[in-house]
DNA sequence: CTTACTGCAAAAAGTTTGCACCAGC
DNA sequence: GCTGGTGCAAACTTTTTGCAGTAAG
């Protein structure tokens, strides 16, 4: 729960009010081990907190992705999911076959990544890397998936 | 030009027609530089050949990412994009002033996935890494996007 | 109090689909 | 010729917006 205070004073420090539907929503995406449409974060919202808007919804992960709290992912899926912002440089692993996210905490690139711009002439400000498989249990099943 | 004749290749060697909208839209996407928006590709095809429907665009579009032949990126952007898939394990430096997306040949991690893969538990499949920052002639303004 | 935030309903944007016709192989 | 591909228009899904009312700081 300490990482929920950290986004809460993130907000603030922005300028940004703490309302109960944005809490709402960042508890879930901190809550779940999948990145979540809009759509299903709404639904999970409105399970607990009577009326809630989907409108409202889209207006917070606008605000939170703009504010660099939330990132958006789901490149490999039909639709367009979101997820916490990882600590500084944490990547994922994501399993095809469960859809789990893991974070790897260690930036395989961190040491790379400024090497690869000088080669270049390239100035990197910023990386993204997803890691796709399958997790210990969904194993060598491999074709599990849909 | 030798590429376009081997993603021909691709499509055949999966049973699937030449057809001259289909073939508009991989020259559209090798020509590029930058990855395209579905209406992109639609607008841009339609200059020289005539009566092409945006609906076929989503059709070839989808057919040709599940083939393997394109990929979607843009998480950043704010709709899905479009790019011929790159051979096998380039990734891609993307220039955010300028927006044009620069090849890495050589992926860095080739030799980390396994061991990270090994260390977590995780058999990496298939990885997806993209590096944000700015190109030389972008160079240091740093902020003139937008 | 002030200003940002919300719900609702309506609108816009993006994507898919049914159908009759057409074109690669 | 057969089968998959296409254009068009309509349907659908996803996301945005205007507005009047509400709540956080």
């Amino acid at each position: 729960m300490d990482k929920l205070k950290m986004l809460y004073g993130e907000l603030q420090a922005r300028g940004l009010k703490l309302t109960k539907q944005r809490s709402a929503i960042i508890k879930m995406l901190n809550k779940s081990r999948v990145p979540l449409t809009a759509e299903e974060i709404f639904l999970r919202i409105r399970e607990t907190n009577d009326n809630t808007s989907l409108a409202t919804v889209y207006r917070n992960l606008k605000t939170l992705v703009t504010a660099g709290l939330v990132v958006k992912t789901g490149l490999l899926e039909e639709k367009v999911q979101y997820r916490l912002a990882s600590k500084p440089h944490s990547h994922d692993l994501i399993c095809l076959g469960c859809h789990k996210v893991f974070e790897l905490t260690q930036c395989p690139l961190e040491h790379l990544c400024e090497f690869i711009g000088q080669r270049e002439g390239f100035t990197v400000t910023e990386h993204r890397i997803e890691l796709y498989g399958y997790c210990q249990e969904c194993g060598s099943q491999g074709k599990k998936k849909k």
